[in-house]
DNA sequence: GTCTATATCCCGATAGAC
DNA sequence: GTCTATCGGGATATAGAC
């Protein structure tokens, strides 16, 4: 892994780290399927072999794009979570966090949910996403007053709701703006209160 | 439009139908973004300028498989809602029916949400999309009670939830077994009437 | 660590013959 | 309506020089 700091040949003085940034950005204007290496070198003016002295293939690339979405992700949500110590609260904030970081990040959104990674190939991104993972049922462990099933069952839930926000956010077009991010996100933190609600009335 | 029972030269008789055939056989084993025409001629035998014949373009081929999506989709989701009288079980009944149709319909399903086809372009797909829209935006407007913000509100609500239970059934393995699909679909029924509980109390 | 060069494969789409 | 042939582009990945 070079350092940043040294500088040999190439003027951008870290490859690797220049090419993370270029996947980021090529995704954003393509999207993670389309995305390649070779138009990754073409932008950075290296030669289309160049990558593969960091990377052992593409996927590898989009693994440490991965890992860095995870520590974003992560970033972004425990502070939103935070906020609150009602477990109900805490879940809607996640929630909340979890919209925008999907909107505000879209590539990196992408990367953790659109690209196909096999994560048993590439265990630093499970390694990543852990903390985020087990605040998560943490909260929601707490929520189901210790049955485990219950818990599941919510977390399943919540997930899907966040996540189904999201895609529907996404799907509407390219870039929506903030007004249009903070309604969904809005709106996805009080469908996880409802639900939650309605959860303890229907049992 | 060629019909399937006069059979010119070639044995299909049909190449139409029959590259629409192969392209959903395709989508599923290596889902749509990797769908290509070429593929598709190749399976059936023919040149790969044949399709051109009959589709304008790889797209125009995609949307007439997005037709065909929306059409079983219809079909699945109508008599599903029907079963009930009550506006919260019918959607219920709705949202059973639509992860069950990612689920068994997968290839259909993803042309539906991630083939990326422009429906301005491709009118079709708007015309046979309506059907499935007036039903679920009816009884959307029943349960909101004449208040249209309302009615929006739970639509998206809706969908974000069968949305969100239908992608975490896919992403978790390309063939999920029936049990795996009942389970979910429950879920998805359940947390669609624990949301409008919810909101209900909560106003 | 980056280069040039290359092998190998894939794709969409079109022209013109039959 | 289907064929053969082809153009023009794209990709991953490797070998070997510097």
């Amino acid at each position: 892994m070079p350092r940043s700091g040294k500088g040999g040949r190439y003027h951008h003085g870290d490859l690797r780290a220049a090419l993370i940034d270029t996947a980021v950005e090529l995704i954003g204007e393509r999207g993670v399927r389309e995305f390649s290496l070779a138009e990754a070198s073409r932008r950075l003016g290296v030669a289309v072999s160049a990558p593969y002295a960091h990377f052992a293939d593409r996927d590898d690339l989009l693994a440490a794009v991965a890992v860095r979405a995870f520590e974003i992700f992560t970033g972004a949500l425990l502070p939103e979570m935070d906020k609150f110590a009602d477990p109900a609260e805490r879940l809607a904030g996640m929630a909340r966090g979890y919209v925008r970081f999907a909107a505000y990040h879209r590539p990196l959104f992408e990367v953790l949910y659109e690209a196909g990674l096999d994560k048993s190939r590439h265990p630093e991104i499970e390694i990543a996403e852990q903390p985020l993972d087990d605040a998560f049922l943490d909260t929601v462990r707490v929520l189901a007053d210790g049955d485990e099933t219950r818990a599941e069952d919510l977390a399943t839930a919540m997930e899907a709701t966040a996540r189904g926000y999201a895609m529907l956010l996404l799907d509407d077009g390219p870039d929506p703006n903030s007004e249009a991010v903070e309604l969904a996100a809005e709106r996805t933190a009080r469908a996880v209160l409802a639900l939650i609600e309605g959860r303890r009335l229907l049992g």
